[in-house]
DNA sequence: TAGATATTTAGACAACTATCTAAGTATAGC
DNA sequence: GCTATACTTAGATAGTTGTCTAAATATCTA
């Protein structure tokens, strides 16, 4: 979980607009792909993309794949952000 | 000046060390030059990357041209990013 | 255990990124 | 005006990204 693949992660818009959702509730595949037009098997690469930066976790929740902000996480990137800036 | 193309402009860490010297001081192309192994062509092509994110503006000084960080607009992007998360 | 539902993985592909070399532009000083 | 210095622009290229379709996997339910 790198800076520049947690900043690469926020760079496109349909990863922040995946945030949005999770910041609301937790939900699943299936709900996120509800709100874009795009197909699963590229919403599934961006779940990909924000796990990998640590950004969100999932979990199985019998058929379903429910997937969570993570909020921790966040926190240490406020962190790390504000220190790139300041003097 | 998109959120995109911010995210964007700070995913790259040779563009993240070039945000580090100019913190502590404006300088020309040469001089960030100096702390980089990579040629003057890919730093320019890394300062407009930034000059496009509206991060870091220039001047030029006889036959320098002078680097800075845009404050103001940092100051904006932090913004940008807590609403992100903030629920 | 067969069928339905939910999601991921694999493989292909067009577009974009970061890099290079070679050539061009701008300023300074003689 | 010529030459040197500082930097950018142009064009090429290997690697990465975001998307798709088709196939695979996992779980539930009858």
């Amino acid at each position: 979980m790198t800076l520049s693949e947690t900043f690469k992660a926020l760079a496109d818009p349909t990863r922040r607009e995946i945030i949005e959702l999770l910041k609301k509730r937790s939900r699943s595949a299936g709900e996120i792909a509800e709100h874009f037009q795009i197909t699963l098997p590229s919403l599934t690469y961006h779940f990909n993309t924000l796990k990998q930066a640590n950004l969100i976790s999932q979990e199985r929740a019998g058929q379903q794949i429910i997937y969570s902000l993570n909020l921790s996480v966040i926190e240490e990137l406020m962190d790390s952000y504000f220190k790139l800036f300041k003097k």
